[in-house]
DNA sequence: CAACTCACCATGTTGTGCGT
DNA sequence: ACGCACAACATGGTGAGTTG
């Protein structure tokens, strides 16, 4: 037997549910369904996925490798579906696109990648800026569309947004931290732990949104622009953070491992977006390239681009 | 060569047991 | 009570073999 897209979905399913039978209820089978898939899933990876508990299942440090390619393989396979239909269509020209750091490292290059394969035709020119630059770009028209952090925009009058992607956020901690053996973490019981602090992309800003709904401060012992600067310190132990799925691998630059925990308190998820000057008509390659973006990443509602 | 039969397999459900 | 695992059984698709 060899895995199947259907595997795929379960597991996907069950990994952002946190339990089999929510799954399962998502997906409209039964939970012997989803443990079966699951099931067939560790035997033909050879790697156990969850560790199951009395109140549902967590990724395994395999699992959550597995994780990444399982969305890469859905998104490739809803690309695929979705392809045929709109893409074939010759527009040549020239798009200027302006993302942040987190997005240019993180989100662009695999949607580039796509977009380039079906659109050959069309040059994409990147311009890398901070949030309120690229709000300034969008209204003087130098850019023609952004891919963004939207939950900082500021301009909602004038820029509209299409959300494509949230990324959970955890903790992360070095592994065997005292922190994982609990079973439930709140931010509160993270206050005295020594936290590393992520600044670029408004990072800060973003994080102090959940802190300010407690009691507590984070106990900030350095901040950095370097998410690999995070990164390292977290996997050595001289402290813990809290940053999204999106940006989170396993390895440290020293080949030191950094692990995960699901936060109990309410964490917002980092937005992903695009964004565009509203009311402006955009140029045919613009119009492609946000409409690829867009049907890209479905969920949200439709869009329409003038 | 098309139509049919049958065995096999993947995937599903129901029912139930077990652990927390 | 809740959630996962497992056994037993049902269903539908597929491929091999058979028949006219």
């Amino acid at each position: 037997m060899s895995l199947t897209f259907r595997q795929v979905r379960h597991f996907i399913a069950t990994a952002e549910t946190g339990r089999v039978s929510a799954a399962a209820a998502a997906l409209s089978v039964t939970q012997s369904a989803v443990t079966a898939s699951i099931k067939a899933l560790e035997a033909e990876l050879g790697h156990k996925l969850f560790d199951r508990h009395s109140n549902g299942v967590t990724l395994t440090f395999d699992g959550r490798e597995f994780l990444q390619r399982a969305r890469a393989i859905e998104a490739s396979v809803s690309d695929a579906i979705r392809g045929p239909h709109r893409w074939g269509m010759q527009v040549d020209g020239t798009v200027d696109v302006a993302v942040s750091y987190t997005i240019a490292g993180y989100f662009l290059p695999p949607l580039l990648s796509r977009f380039w394969r079906s659109f050959p035709g069309i040059t994409v020119r990147l311009h890398e800026f901070s949030r309120d630059a690229i709000e300034q770009s969008l209204i003087s028209g130098s850019v023609d569309a952004a891919i963004m952090l939207v939950a900082n925009l500021h301009d909602r009058h004038s820029i509209r947004s299409r959300l494509l992607l949230r990324s959970p956020r955890r903790l992360w901690t070095c592994v065997n931290h005292p922190l994982l053996r609990k079973d439930s973490i709140k931010l509160a019981d993270l206050a005295s732990e020594p936290y590393l602090m992520l600044t670029v992309d408004e990072a800060e800003r973003s994080a102090m949104r959940y802190w300010q709904h407690t009691a507590y401060v984070p106990n900030v012992i350095f901040r950095t622009l370097s998410v690999e600067a995070v990164r390292s310190m977290v996997a050595t132990g001289m402290g813990i953070t809290i940053l999204s799925d999106m940006v989170y691998r396993p390895w440290s630059l020293e080949g030191h491992r950094i692990d995960l925990k699901t936060l109990d308190d309410d964490v917002h998820t980092m937005d992903v977006g695009l964004a565009w000057k509203d009311k402006t008509k955009l140029s045919p390659a613009a119009r492609a390239f946000c409409e690829f973006v867009a049907h890209s990443y479905p969920g949200s509602e439709p869009v329409q681009f003038e």
